[in-house]
DNA sequence: CGTGTTTGTTGAACTTGTTCAACTTTTTCC
DNA sequence: GGAAAAAGTTGAACAAGTTCAACAAACACG
């Protein structure tokens, strides 16, 4: 069942009841996305969060000069979520787009606030995953600053050998921060 | 009174009641902090968490190849933590020097961990303000791979023109992600 | 199954940013 | 106040990464 992912995801942040883990997880609902579907479009406001069972997302933003820029790949026990939108109502930078057909669970964002308030250990279990993030944030910009483009890449294929077969090179490019002309030309000198 | 920056600064992230702000500022005390002087230094594990008062900081890294990487600066109104070695108890990989003469308010590790469990809504706060943090490191991120040297130091000019006139070319430069005698030679072009 | 579209490759010329070294200016601190 | 140290400047040679264009390979899909 697939609400048993999203429960051992959890556990591995938090401790929950029993209760609080039903409350939490009844919330969420399993949608199918078929490939290349749009889960949230740059513009929309951002009303739910989402929790991936199954396929895998492309997080990108699309910039002034028109370049895709990949902030994160999602597939199993990721979150999707536009905090900034989401929190702020306002309109997201964000694309969200399922690169194979993909399972996410969704809350609304109604049943989110009201989680929070009606099981309070979510705020805690949300605290650490954020915590979490920014450290793995943290140590992406150093990365992106004291490594070459070469092992940058070289890093992201040894951290994510099964996302990076669902991938091609212009994502991984886009991901890396560097043109996909010129990861071709990586992966000719590495070889 | 110090703790009234702090008092300030909690209420933009979340409603406390006046027990609540008591018991949360109680476990700060204030310190000063010569200039030059380390709070945290690389290998260290952090027990604390920080709130700057008055002052300066800069948070680096050393890298394998001995080049410092600013991760940020910390003026009034901004928190220093090594999330990671706080919550995992792991030598950190961060400095954070002082600037110039600085007065912070500290909570021990072992106040915050039981403030957590006696003011619930402390929970809410720093869960609130991680997610406003991950939208900041996710825009840098972003800007690191879509903007150029010079739009990054205009960004960076024009975003803290407060901090800036504290620090030097060559720490302004560390937190950019290029060298002193680059950015001398954007200076020099922008002018 | 084939054809149109997207993805990947390669080279040449170019831009951005680095390195090193020599020098000047500013700051530190006794 | 003056010597030493640190920070900033400049130029030349170099390395990393981009751009554009042309072509090849792979994939999508009716």
């Amino acid at each position: 069942m697939s609400h048993d992912i999203l429960v051992e995801h959890i556990s591995k942040n938090a401790q929950l009841s029993k209760w609080e883990l039903t409350e939490f997880c009844k919330h969420f609902q399993l949608k199918s996305i078929p490939k290349k579907t749009f889960l949230l479009e740059q513009g929309e406001v951002c009303t739910f969060e989402g929790f991936v069972v199954e396929g895998c997302f492309r997080i990108f933003t699309i910039d002034k000069k028109g370049n895709e820029n990949t902030l994160y790949f999602a597939t199993k026990d990721w979150w999707l979520m536009d905090i900034d939108s989401f929190m702020n109502r306002k309109p997201s930078d964000l694309n969200m787009q399922a690169l194979e057909d993909s399972k996410v669970l969704l809350i609304r964002k109604i049943d989110k606030l009201a989680l929070y308030e009606s099981v309070p250990a979510v705020e805690k279990l949300f605290r650490v995953m954020s915590q979490k993030a920014i450290v793995a944030w943290q140590r992406r910009l150093i990365r992106n600053h004291s490594q070459t483009a070469t092992e940058r890449y070289q890093h992201f294929t040894s951290t994510y050998p099964n996302i990076v077969t669902k991938l091609t090179d212009k994502q991984i490019a886009s991901y890396l921060g560097i043109t996909h002309e010129f990861l071709s030309k990586i992966k000719k000198k590495t070889n």
